[in-house]
DNA sequence: CTGTACTCTTGATTTACATCATTTTTTTTG
DNA sequence: CAAAAAAAATGATGTAAATCAAGAGTACAG
């Protein structure tokens, strides 16, 4: 739980690199795709954290209280992953990254960096949690797919490593549903398996359709 | 998505503050509980990331594949909140933070500390989805009555904010189940409702063990 | 105020997935 | 290489929550 600062901790961020921001209910801190610029730090009232999913509809991310940090999501990438909104009059206090990345040593801004994508990765994995079984195990496929071809290597074929039951726990689904969705993908000549454990993406830009389909 | 630092960046790790460590398949890296010694890059291999519900069996987390970083879920409280286990032969790089602490200043060690904490709750965000919706509303009442109490408010009656229907999309319910789930903890007298959005705490000890109730 | 539009509630019906139960396949091990 | 154990496949059945539908309360805009 993202417990907060102690008051003690605000006012050290107070003292270094930050002024205070006003937001009545409703307004926007910041919003979605926008540059990352700062984090924050909530100092009273609460707001409201959404993104919008590729249907084009808000998605409830959660609700920030007082002494809780904002805008992780904006770091990895150095674009907001996400909105926030005041939904009563708050406080923000402006933690100015930049600065403080100034007396930072490059291997703890890299760490930085990784944390924040590890945050939007968590978003991510409860985004999935929304959707069907199938767009979920194929959401995982292409997560891996995705995550190899980054490192350079192959984004086609690769080994699962999990068992049904285990990919199941993963994924909130049983392992009869990973199965039988497993073998109805590789029906469909979407994949295929090679040992139970190997997959084989054959048709990347279909499952991707897929995912973006209703 | 957490993909990776590249190698470059690995390189960099590696002349600063790490040695590496081999990892048969099967071996384990961290225990949950144990208590926080260092972040890890994965240099080669694949592990897998589990952690012991209440119920005392191992859900899992995630896999990391080579680039990326572990560790991060024991940074906030000082203990691994994970365990992590080989899945394959593997290389890790280890990251001594407390040396790298050393040359950051106490601010962004604050981040760092929220980073992780962010990340935990992400995790516990997605364990919630795998209980009944009532467990789900439970969950998150009793989630925001706690960080309210930490930070020194009232714990026992908050603010929602949330429309039912907002609620729904943050706990994967529709608006429908969490007005019906609400009456009925009303009606049991373990809750009530002030005009709609505002809750009163009425059984927290009861509360709390339906949470651990199977 | 008064109409218009959300939000919430409540009931009836549907459905995606879980669970249960077997069988088949694969892996482990003595 | 058998025997035992574990994992996977597959069919039958059950169920929690979604969806559909309709009405009641509440907010708010002209």
């Amino acid at each position: 739980m993202p417990y907060g600062l102690s008051a003690n901790d605000i006012d050290k961020l107070d003292q270094s690199v930050s002024h205070t921001k006003l937001l009545q209910k409703g307004e926007t801190l910041y919003r979605q795709g926008t540059s990352f610029k700062s984090l924050y730090a909530v100092k009273s009232g609460s707001v409201k954290i959404t993104s919008l999913n590729q249907e084009a509809s808000e998605d409830v991310i959660g609700i920030y209280l007082p002494g809780e940090i904002i805008g992780f999501d904006g770091i990895a990438t150095g674009e907001y992953q996400c909105t926030i909104h005041a939904i009563e009059t708050s406080n923000v206090c402006e933690i100015n990254l930049s600065e403080v990345q100034e007396n930072i040593p490059g291997v703890s801004q890299q760490l930085l960096k990784h944390a924040g994508r590890a945050i939007n990765h968590g978003r991510y994995a409860r985004s999935v949690a929304k959707v069907s079984a199938r767009k979920r195990i194929i959401s995982f496929l292409l997560d891996l797919s995705d995550r190899y071809r980054h490192r350079g290597y192959l984004a086609t074929e690769f080994e699962l490593y999990l068992s049904r039951g285990e990919l199941g726990n993963l994924l909130n689904l049983s392992a009869e549903t990973i199965s039988r969705e497993i073998h109805k993908l590789e029906r469909e000549k979407l994949i295929s398996i090679v040992n139970k454990r190997r997959i084989q993406i054959k048709q990347m830009d279909q499952l991707k359709e897929i995912l973006i389909a209703p």
